[in-house]
DNA sequence: CAGCTTTGTGCAACTAGTTGCACAAGCGTG
DNA sequence: CACGCTTGTGCAACTAGTTGCACAAAGCTG
């Protein structure tokens, strides 16, 4: 339940169309929260529907048509209430772990050299992050929403971060590792 | 499209009843991959109509009474398919940073305590990580499935380390800012 | 001005995960 | 033996996100 949250977010920051969501979506916000533009669409309806946000009243709304939100103070009041609310953190869902768990049982075969790519995604990413960094935070800058937001993008590089030395960790084992092939048994208990 | 390749992962460990795999899961799986107990006898129904497993022949089978289920050859390839395949990492989503960009824009008001639980909660499920590390994973436990699931183990170990570490940092941000009570406008712009 | 690309909005169908509840068998206890 | 608790299996309805596609207007290009 937080895309709506996320579209509020944005448009406090700045009044927008879907579409100019949707991009900014792409360039900023999808460092922690990704969306396509058909959910953005929905949910842009949903919350009008709700009395959250407006379009702005412009010349004939039609298909096809710019259509530009803005917040209302009942949509300013949601996303506060909502920000403050307690909220269990969810547990972490990672199908590069559960591979290698996998991998444990029949073999690594071929996994190798995804993992590697995965590294250089990581690595990339983590590049243009701190490029951002550079770019938007430099030294001067550190009113209390500058520091929220350096906050969180300060998140996004630490945990690039720490996906590309994890897998570094994880290759340099690969490479003292007997090839398995897939027919090895399960050794030990667990859990 | 993971739940099934966790349980063939999970079967092959050890097979086990619908009601065993839930709490495997619960206990060791649910490090990186959580779910429920009608997910899973879902996904079980599914993977048994697939011809990926089976249900070990026993007694009488009836509603109530229990069903191991063990992994087919086809099970297993499916699995060693599943794991060397190519796959993109899914982009990051997380509501905590979510909620800190939302409070950048509408005010912090409310959100330090819920900040500090998670901080404890992180806190606490580093400790079992720990703990489990200890116990599973003495110095001479390191044959090749070791290594691998202690990598997985590792991972969970670091990024709990990072989530305690940067909480602590986003609340000594906290502690000296401004408290904003959610009237406080945009000042700079964003990307 | 015909046809292509870009900008912009949106529906429909599907997949995965969550929530709530039902039902059966077995076991222990007053 | 009636009652409640635990173990065990499972359906149904819902929510959130993904994928594929349709359609309209505006601008550009031969």
């Amino acid at each position: 339940m937080s895309l709506p949250h996320a579209i509020l977010t944005a448009l406090l920051e700045k009044p927008s169309s879907g579409l100019e969501l949707t991009r900014r979506f792409d360039k900023s916000i999808a460092y922690f929260w990704s969306a396509t533009h058909q959910q953005i669409y929905r949910e842009l309806g949903r919350l009008e529907a709700e009395g959250l946000i407006r379009a702005l009243p412009s010349e004939q709304p039609a298909r096809g048509q710019k259509r530009e939100y803005e917040v209302l103070p009942a949509g300013r009041d949601e996303l506060a209430r909502w920000t403050a609310a307690s909220q269990d953190p969810k547990p972490l869902r990672d199908v590069t772990l559960l591979r290698l768990r996998a991998a444990a049982v029949v073999g690594t075969a071929g996994l190798e050299t995804d993992l590697r790519r995965h590294r250089e995604l990581h690595a990339r990413q983590l590049a243009t992050y701190l490029e951002i960094e550079q770019r938007d935070f430099p030294p001067g800058k550190d009113g209390p929403q500058d520091r929220l937001r350096h906050l969180v993008l300060r998140a996004g590089i630490d945990l690039e971060t720490f996906w590309t030395q994890w897998l570094d960790h994880a290759l340099s084992e690969f490479a003292h590792l007997p090839d398995t092939d897939g027919t090895g048994r399960p050794g030990a208990g667990e859990d």
